[in-house]
DNA sequence: TTGTACGCGTTATCAC
DNA sequence: GTGATAACGCGTACAA
């Protein structure tokens, strides 16, 4: 059952009311109409709210029967002022929120959070380094304890100043540039290693890249372990088949068409994003054309798709969730120099990255 | 480029600052610390951060000043308790953020809301009633301006003194129970109905429906349109065709077996929502079973499915967006009784729902 | 057990 | 054009 006590504190409660309609206007009460309405002082009411000691059983039925009939609700805003200058909510700031990858990420912050019942401000900074800075200072205005950033932005040192205040700040996805601060990332390099030496080992010698903004760590790192793998078993790093700055689909089709134009043309294709793959799979279907492909991200589906897409996969929420916890590690007084953590990366076999060349 | 002005107020500002290491504790300078410094009133300060009139050109000037040097950001906290005791932060509460028909949702909402400078607080109500009353809660005690939600119970007369007190409450998806206020919904019914009516006009009069929770508003309305479509071509509607409370993938999965089993079997399925959609697909596979479906909700990659899925589609960023469109007309003072809007729907034939019977 | 006085950081009022 | 003072709603410290 509900627990009517918390309704004006810190947990839900029921609130016996006819239905009917709704007139606005009325007065918010406050914990002075409170006192007054219940002949007690402004201190006790105060008490009551917040379940502290030394209140008589008579005095705190009084008063909680006149918080409920007046529908009192403690001003959370009032208090954070009061106590700690700092807000119990926390500042998310990611590229997107309508891409799987970054609702996977959000799910898994606002899991961690609501256990520390603290609630998550989402903002989409549409890869936007303005906008993400709009954004953080309007987190900071708002006192957010603490905040945790997928950047698109270049330079970090304006969150320096609220760094120093000790506003714990968490880099997801990408680490920050000019700050030295806690991170979390995947195994970019490691995972698209992975995939490069799969496609390898399966005879391809020509393969193609479609990619991102080359600026974008995550990106970077992904073409990095391409290059480390084709190094590694002396095939050579031909730019030819590469394609950057395909983020928008009609770019990345177009990446497609032109790689298979080629001359030389690769023989399998490794994309970069999950974005990249869906759009590069539509591609391939368009053309009725039939190639390896191995993509960064996994996907819904991919695995039922006509020939299953052999993708490098990854835990998106882990990396949220790990993301917040060490974020209220720094809010409980974890003291620890910056730490950077890695997440996993898997390499999922399932059919297109097992195609022969040809 | 970026307006060093709105660091401390409204909009973003650059920071002039050398990369460093991070060591918390300082105090945060507030308006006092900044007169003090600059050797004006609390009052003058108060102006050059909010741009108002009547401040000499030179004062404003080193009162900026002072403001950079000491790294000041105004404290929205005590601005909002002070100027009208509301928050320029919205509520969402969702189901589940990871869900893409709630992420399209959350993705219109924070797009409106970034335009009129508010932000949202994004909670996952994991289909629980408690927890949607303990986050409505917890939401009203920070004061939100506004509250949208897509509600998991079935009474909300909880909300009925706050919504006295004027804070804007709108319903996405599912109207309130004992509660008349703004709601914006799918054409559910309408959009089952394009669906099933498809599916007897391709020879079907045996159709399976796989659905959730039978009390969901949204699910009940859809397989109400079902009965609709049977009953406008006198097909008898079998209950032994019906599967209900399947949101579980496994559970669907089952449905899937239990319905192919029978005596008589259904010669197409309707798929209720996009989870469900989703796991009858993979039982299908599993089966290697091919039958006519027609899903609630499009996804993605539904096109390039062996058999492309038909689906009835709508636009949840839409309606994300009017919801947040009609709560700031709310607040921006529209006292029209309670509006009940209708995002329409689309039958998207792709192929399985044109599979003929056997 | 209960109450008083003050402060949190800001804006509003009204005086100068 | 500028400033002193009182709020906003609540919690803390300490007194009664």
């Amino acid at each position: 059952m509900l627990n009517e006590r918390d309704f004006y504190s810190d947990e839900p409660g029921s609130f016996g009311e006819s239905e009917g309609r709704i007139d606005a206007g009325k007065m918010r009460p406050t914990m002075q109409n409170v006192a007054k309405a219940a002949g007690v002082s402004l201190k006790t009411v105060s008490r009551v709210v917040n379940n502290e000691p030394n209140v008589g059983e008579d005095t705190r039925e009084k008063v909680s029967k006149v918080i409920e009939e007046l529908g009192f609700r403690r001003n959370d805003l009032a208090r954070n002022l009061r106590q700690g200058q700092i807000s119990t909510t926390i500042g998310l700031i990611i590229e997107d929120i309508a891409n799987p990858f970054y609702s996977n990420i959000a799910h898994g912050v606002e899991k961690v959070a609501q256990r520390y019942h603290y609630m998550v401000i989402i903002c989409n900074s549409e890869e936007n380094a303005q906008r993400e800075q709009e954004l953080s200072n309007a987190l900071f205005r708002r006192r957010v304890a603490g905040l945790l950033m997928v950047p698109a932005s270049h330079d970090h040192s304006y969150l320096l100043p609220e760094a120093r205040l000790g506003t714990p700040i968490i880099f997801l996805d990408r680490p920050p540039d000019h700050l030295d601060t806690d991170t979390i990332l995947l195994d970019n390099r490691g995972g698209a290693r992975k995939g490069i030496e799969h496609l390898i080992a399966h005879g391809h010698r020509r393969i193609g890249v479609i990619g991102g903004d080359p600026l974008v760590h995550s990106g970077a790192e992904r073409l990095a372990g391409y290059r480390e793998a084709l190094a590694d078993r002396s095939i050579p790093y031909d730019e030819a088949l590469l394609r950057s700055n395909r983020d928008e689909p009609l770019r990345a089709q177009e990446a497609v068409h032109e790689l298979l134009m080629l001359a030389d043309p690769p023989t399998a294709l490794f994309t970069t994003n999950n974005r990249i793959s869906i759009a590069v799979i539509r591609a391939l279907y368009g053309m009725k054309r039939q190639i390896a492909l191995v993509g960064f991200d996994d996907f819904e589906l991919a695995e039922l798709l006509p020939v299953p897409i052999t993708v490098i996969a990854h835990d998106a929420a882990a990396l949220g969730e790990q993301a917040a916890e060490l974020l209220f590690a720094r809010l409980h007084g974890d003291d620890l120099p910056p730490q950077h953590l890695v997440i996993p990366t898997e390499l999922v076999v399932r059919g297109s990255g097992e195609l022969p060349p040809e």
